[in-house]
DNA sequence: ACAAAAGTGTTTGATCTACACCCATGG
DNA sequence: CCATGGGTGTAGATCAAACACTTTTGT
């Protein structure tokens, strides 16, 4: 039935409408994804992402927004559309069409109490345990997604810390990309985009010698972006 | 409210949700955009893409590919997600969360009784009326999604009839990219990614000399893909 | 014979890749 | 004083961009 008139919507057919979130994080050493276990019947116990069902007086973007914040007390993060998930039995329950959404999160930000709260874990991508529905197939969708925009746009930064240094800066990329890159080339690359700007402090925790802290330039990132640069790492 | 258990579903809302078609063609000169117009009151007579509400008993892909056959005759076309238009407010009829998806159709196949029947228009890119609700929008991100998916995967060959000829297809990719490409340097590089097959036959519509005929190869563009090639032109 | 589009190669500069050593410091 | 990770430069290969003329044929 074609959209044709505002009074014929009453003959349409509702249905209910969620969002599930893949929450990525990083710890300085690996690319995770925030799980969390079903508190109740049926499939009590399995791991699944997190989600809820959309509301009529709250748009999806809002709702994803909000099922993020309940589940890890942030806000203003990194959060965008994914893919729909729409067909017919993808729950048994009854017909829902989930609309998937990934998010970016300062791992460090992460407030612990909401792991408790929510029965959460962090895994590794490459530990991920079995999950309800078609929430593997949403999560690796998510990961092939977040590899191609990593190559594109800057969105390392959302998953770490407001300082940080290139050697960590590195590792990430490595491990969303999974593969080794070169430090000198790596290095020479970010630093030559210039969005970057350099502390005079250093971290010592990852060696004697200290690598310095950067934080990332907004500003001259959108510069970059308006001159039309496709940025690549 | 978490997704918890079957049994909490029923007290969750209800919501419409609709797909809207964002249909692209190329006739050989210019890439189109397929318009219809509202045929019922209200907003009677507004130009606005192609949508249909989902069934129950259908998935969001299938409503999607039934409302495309149903305006266009076509099946088995180009067809992907573009994003979910969930706003509150976007329909001022009722609450409707619209999944975009865009397609790719070559304009030749297209059987005119449809245009007739739909009362649709083709259109040039930069000859779009004004669109109901925020179609405008839809459409504006289907250009920008076609333009950078087009730099990666060969989806022209989505727009063209199954033999073309080489400056067909790069004015195609000029249409899409908004910007001229060099006419030799184009040739080098579509024909060194060797995922077009040559015919000794010629067009002689274009020009007096004629140009060879080519069509495009999916085994070879397989195999490439599955090395792990990124496609860019 | 000429207009109009098809087809062809080369040179130049930019970018990516590979690669090895010194530096600073805490223990 | 030494083990550990941080930091630097260069040469060769590869790729992208710029660019002009010849070919074919219908009129």
């Amino acid at each position: 039935m074609l959209i044709n008139a505002t009074h014929q919507y009453r003959v349409e057919q509702k249905i209910l409408v969620a969002v599930d979130c893949i929450i990525f994080g990083f710890d300085s050493k690996n690319l995770k994804l925030l799980l969390f276990r079903r508190k109740v019947e049926p499939l009590r116990g399995s791991w699944s992402l997190i989600g809820a069902f959309i509301k009529n007086d709250s748009s999806v973007l809002d709702g994803a927004k909000q099922i993020l914040f309940e589940c890890t007390g942030l806000e203003d993060v990194y959060l965008e559309e994914l893919k729909t998930y729409g067909d017919v039995d993808r729950d048994p329950g009854e017909r829902v069409i989930s609309i998937a959404h990934y998010s970016l999160i300062r791992i460090n930000d992460f407030e612990l109490e909401h792991v408790e709260k929510f029965d959460a874990r962090w895994f590794n991508l490459d530990e991920i345990p079995e999950l309800i529905l078609d929430h593997r197939q949403m999560v690796e969708d998510a990961i092939v997604k977040l590899k191609n925009k990593a190559r594109h746009q800057p969105i390392g930064f959302n998953l770490l810390p407001e300082y940080f240094t290139i050697p960590e800066l590195q590792t990430l990329y490595e491990s969303i990309y999974q593969r080794e890159l070169d430090p000198r080339n790596f290095r020479k690359k970010i630093l030559s985009l210039d969005i970057l700007n350099k502390t005079t402090k250093k971290d010592k925790s990852g060696s004697k010698k200290g690598a310095f802290l950067y934080c990332f330039n907004k500003e001259k990132f959108d510069t970059l972006i308006a001159k039309g640069y496709n940025f690549e790492i």
